[in-house]
Formats: structure tokens, C-alpha cells, sequence
DNA sequence: AGAGGGCGATGAAACGTTTCGAAAATGATG
DNA sequence: CATCATTTTCGAAACGTTTCATCGCCCTCT
């Protein structure tokens, strides 16, 4: 800048007026500053204009597993809206860790980054903490977070299972196996939840050897099915609480021997894109993925915009089932799967 | 830091040189400093220190689609080693377009990220001349482009979709149709080279009525393959020469009656995580992406440890045909399907 | 014609660091 | 004890912007 206000023989604030249109400059000068502008091949360092403004017109933003299709998505939205609001983004995947996670943020936040998009992982502690004595809008995404008063976007994860069980219920499956990840994230409990109370509401036990643990991944998924299948009295349906434990699932189920839906049904979180043109295609409880990220963002925007001092707000979306033929009507022969099928 | 000094009694020039350890300061005034520092919670700045240092530790990442699971895999490898190495990301999706790409670009730039991962966009000259006259060094990934001399991973396609074209032709296929994405980009080229070299080098005509051309999404993979089974004499095989695109494949041919592999073969590039659990299991070309990720980070984390001055570096990597069931002999009876299947 | 008002342009301070040369303190040596 | 060498500390400039108070100019009004 102060090449280009020697070259036009004005002063750098001059320069900085035209750029910025804070102030009127006259004609003359306006087009000597464009054309030493254009002659330099001038461009504004972003990074003087954020330290003297305060604002670096970046966000952060940290998911778990980009891998994760339900992310993979979110993010994609979430970029996309932040882009056409000229704003950049900086991804973190904090692959479940709490420390890794910890680490990402302060990194974000020592960058100055003007807002955050959380999807926690681990205990709330320490992100309280962080998220108290940063000076920045916090949105938390997927994950809530008792003690954190601030925005958040997640969906209706009770009442998603409970509605997803209910089906297999109503199918004709008396035990339905269910594979959930670790109950520290807000989620995987509200999901337990629902299932537990599909069960209750139908007069059915609630059995806990047919509920197994894992910790998110494929492998996690396939061992917890391993267990499930090999039970004395193996269940008829696993429902699986995350995407990529539910490849598992089909991956034991294939090892074992057995086929879907003719000798297990299964049912999972998370829809993606190709459920519905490779068989079986799997019925799945379908997150709003567009809305979340869209919703995300519209949250942190318009705190960015500045409205800092609203009360926190919660939005809470609603999964919809989506019903396809990887759980088949229990007593009905065979033949009859295609009627439970809807497009 | 300033208040750091004045609580400890010091100098910022001291307070600096005790946290970056440019040199010794006593132990006196380090207790005293670093008392000073927990009391105050200070954080150092990133965005000053950026501005003094001239490096952000902070790298650009653009790809055309992040939900196109190939750039999913790469971004999240990616995205691990910079975290690894302290550095940020930031992460643009262009999708596939030019005009977004070359915004997103200047924005990383003028953000002076100290390098940039690229898998461009359309007309490389643009590019080249952004890349010119920033002072960064750039990687291009999965796409080269002739004019751009700068480091490069780029997967030997033309080999890869020769073997897979070549597989297809000692199943018995004759007349195999092929999807592909515009030609602007080298590795469309590249990959249509292979399937030509194929087909001329087992005797086989090149017809153009079986080529078509998409943008690389789901709908376009759709239109084309309704087109190719529209055809008076159809192809027995269709091969698609990107991810998304075959989804749509898939769903043409599902939408029209017919059955894969039954009716019709079809392989594809880029392998994802469903594809040995669901049927039919698709036979594909599967790219290292673990590998390309790494390399793209390793050759960009060398030029920022320094070494500005090497030639520029390309690698090639091999791809994997991964042969599944959803190609059948043709000739054979269907149950010799399974014989061609190899884990 | 002189005063006042509005507009356009500018000089200089500030944002929070790093760094360099100089000053001060310390220790060793004759 | 004076001198010198060495170590530790510090003041101030610089990075490239934005912003504010000021200044000069021209126009208008009395």
C-alpha cells in the first residue's frame, strides 16, 4: 500500500479510503490510485487488516471424522455457506480425541479465528472452560453439552430412534440388537433413549445383552455385531447408531454367514447417498443434513453480524426415517419384503 | 504481552524472548514472567506474530468436491499430516468451477497462507498465473496442468482405466460405453486415453456413440447412462469415470429395469468404503489415497521447511483395480459369476 | 471582503508481535 | 580495584493496515 500511494503521490490513508470506500476521494485521484493499484499488481494484506481490525473474517470449525458421511456433508454445507459470506474456514478433525480436540481449538482460537462450529467430542469440561475465556460466538453442531449456554443445532435423536425401533416393532422383531457409541456425547444417549422406549412402549424388555458399546468405527461396529450374532439367542435386528459401525455390522454379518434381510434385518443412523441403489438398501434414520449445516451456519452469521448478546438458542431438527428393504416383516415369507419397501 | 511485561516488571522484548526462546533469560525473571503469564492467562497473538514473521503456519486446501469421497479421503489425510506439523488448513470447494476456484484462491492468498494444495478447475492458465505471482509454493493434486511447473501427485490413469477396460474385454465384453468428465482436466483425458488404448489394443473399434460426457455429478452420470441403454445396440459393460457419476449409473439402470450384473457390467473409478458389503459389489479403480494425501503434505511441508529451490517434483502413483461381481463373463452362465469374484 | 461550512486529503498513532543494536549488569582477570 | 569480556535486559523500529484529528481549500452567505 505504501508503494502504490508513492506511485499515485497520495497518502497511505488515502489509499486505504478509495479501498475501502470510508471516505469520498476525488476522481483524479481515484483513478491514479487504480492504475498504481493495477501497475503494482497490488493486493491488501488480509493479516495487517485483521490485526488492526480485530476480525479476520475467519471461522473454525472442527468435526470429528470428515470420513463420517453425516459430517462429510454438514461440512460441506457449512463451507459452502461461509464462502458465499466471504468468510474463510479452517476444518479440524479432532478423530474423537478430547486432547487432539483441545489442542485444535486453542490453535483456531490463537489465530483469532472470529467464531467456531463445534461438534465436541469427549467431556464438556475443558471445552466450557475454553470456550468461556475465548471472546467468540460459539455454535455447537450435532453435540450439546450441559454447562455450555450457548447456540447449538442438533436433531431430535430420541424420538428419531424411538420412531426407527418402533418400525422394526411393528415389523414383527421382538429382539433387536443395538450397537451405540460411548454415552459422552450428548447423541449416543438421547439415541439409547429412544430405543430403550420403543421397547417400554411396546411391553417390551429391555434386554443389555443386546446392547453393545463401540467407539464410532467400522471395526467397533463389527466386533459389537460379532457379539450380537453369536448370542445364544441371536436377535432378529441390530439397529446400528452411527454410519460407519453399521459397515461393520454388514461386514460381520457377511463373515458370519448370514444374510440381510433374509436372516437379520438392519436398520442404521445416518442415510448416504448410495442407500438406495445397492441391495439391501438399507432402511436408515435420515438427518437433514442440508438444514443442519445451513442452520449452523445462519447461527454464527448472525451473531458474526453482530447480535452478541441474544440468549443462546437450540434448534432441534427432526431425522426422518427412510424405509427400504434391509428390514423385512418377521413371520411374513420372503416374498413379502417388497411391499415394506417405500421409494 | 504488554501487560505480561508490566505485571512482571520487564520488558516485552524480554517476555518474547523467553516464550520463542531466542535467548536466555534468567531465572529470576523467567519465574517471575511465566507467573506473570498463568496469572493473566495470556495468550500470544498468531495474527501479530504473522504479520512481523511473514508466515501464518496456516496452508490453503482447494478441491472440487469434499462429498466426492475420493477428495473426502484425501482432504482428511491431508488435513492430518498439516495438524501434525502444527499447521492450520483451510479448506475451499470450488465445485468445479472456475470462477469460484480463482475467488477462493486470491482469498487464501491475500489471507497469506503459507502454501497451497490445489486440485484444480478448468483452464489452467488462470491458475498459472495466480500461482506466478504468488510467492507460495503450491502442490497441485490429482489434477496437473501443462504450463503449471510446480510439484504435483497425480495418479497414472491412463494405465489404471486401461487395466480395468482390459478386464472387462477378457470378460467378453465388446462394446463397453464410457462416462467421463470434461476434458479440461488432465486426468479425464488421461483416463479416456486408457480406454481407447484398450479397446485399439485388443482389435476393438473406438465408437463414439459409446463415449458420453458428464460433469461430474450424479446427474450427469444418470443422463449419460440412460442414453448409452437407449442405444439400437447397447453396450454390455459401462464403465464411469468418477464416483459420483456411477451412482447415477447405478440408478439409471435400476430406474430402467434392468439388473446389474445380469444385464449389464459396470465398473468405475474410485473406490469407496460401502463397496464389498453391499451387491452388486462394484469392481473399481481403487487410488492409494492414503498415499497421494500424504505426499501432496510431505512435498508442500518440504518446500516450507525450505527447500524453495528444488525442481519441481511429480509423483505418479499406481492405482488398484479392485475386481468385484458387478462385471460378469459374457457368455457364461450367470452362476460363473461368482468365479471372477477375488476378494 | 471576511467568516463559516463542507469536502478532500493527510500525518501519525495504533494493533501485538519480533528483532537488532545498544545498554546494563555480571563475572573474570590482571 | 580497574578493565575487559560475557551475559542478560531493554528501547525502539518494523510488519501493513485503519482511523481519527487536523489541515487546507473552495464555495457560499452575509
Amino acid at each position: 500500500m505504501l508503494h502504490v500511494a508513492e506511485a499515485a503521490r497520495v497518502s497511505v490513508a488515502t489509499v486505504s479510503a478509495l479501498i475501502n470506500g470510508t471516505a469520498t476521494v476525488s476522481p483524479g485521484l481515484s483513478q491514479r490510485i487504480e492504475q498504481a493499484i493495477r501497475d503494482i499488481g497490488y493486493k491488501r494484506n488480509a493479516i495487517a487488516r485483521s490485526l488492526k481490525m480485530g476480525t479476520t473474517r475467519t471461522i473454525g470449525l472442527t468435526v470429528p471424522h470428515i470420513t463420517n458421511p453425516f459430517f462429510t456433508d454438514v461440512v460441506s454445507v457449512i463451507q459452502q455457506a461461509f464462502d458465499r459470506a466471504g468468510y474463510a474456514v479452517m476444518l479440524c478433525c479432532t478423530d474423537e480425541d478430547l486432547n487432539t480436540q483441545d489442542d485444535q481449538i486453542r490453535l483456531l482460537l490463537d489465530r483469532m479465528v472470529d467464531g467456531l462450529i463445534v461438534a465436541r467430542v469427549g467431556d464438556g469440561a475443558i471445552l466450557k472452560r475454553i470456550v468461556d475465556d475465548a471472546n467468540v460466538p460459539v455454535v455447537l453442531l450435532d453435540r450439546v453439552c450441559e454447562g455450555v449456554d450457548t447456540d447449538a443445532v442438533v436433531l431430535d435423536n430420541q424420538r428419531a430412534v424411538f420412531d426407527a425401533i418402533t418400525h422394526l416393532i411393528d415389523l414383527g422383531h421382538r429382539r433387536i440388537g443395538y450397537i451405540s457409541g460411548s454415552f459422552d456425547i450428548s447423541p449416543m444417549h438421547d439415541r439409547m433413549t429412544g430405543y430403550r422406549e420403543a421397547l417400554q412402549a411396546a411391553g417390551l424388555p429391555v434386554e443389555s445383552e443386546l446392547v453393545r458399546f463401540g467407539n464410532f468405527h467400522e471395526v467397533d461396529g463389527y466386533n459389537a455385531t460379532m457379539q450380537l450374532l453369536s448370542l445364544h439367542d441371536r436377535p432378529s435386528a441390530i439397529f446400528s447408531a452411527n454410519n460407519p459401525m453399521v459397515i461393520g455390522t454388514m461386514k460381520a454379518i457377511r463373515d458370519i454367514g448370514l444374510s440381510c434381510p433374509e436372516d437379520i434385518s438392519v436398520a442404521c443412523f445416518d442415510d448416504f447417498p448410495w442407500s438406495d441403489v445397492f441391495q439391501p438398501q438399507l432402511t436408515t434414520v435420515a438427518q437433514p443434513v442440508k438444514a443442519i449445516g445451513e442452520q449452523a451456519a445462519n447461527l454464527l452469521l448472525d451473531r458474526l453480524a453482530g447480535n452478541r448478546d441474544a440468549p443462546p438458542r437450540k434448534l432441534t431438527l427432526k431425522g426422518r426415517l427412510m424405509i427400504r428393504n434391509s428390514c423385512r416383516p418377521l413371520g411374513a415369507p420372503l416374498g413379502a419384503i417388497a411391499q415394506s419397501v417405500s421409494a
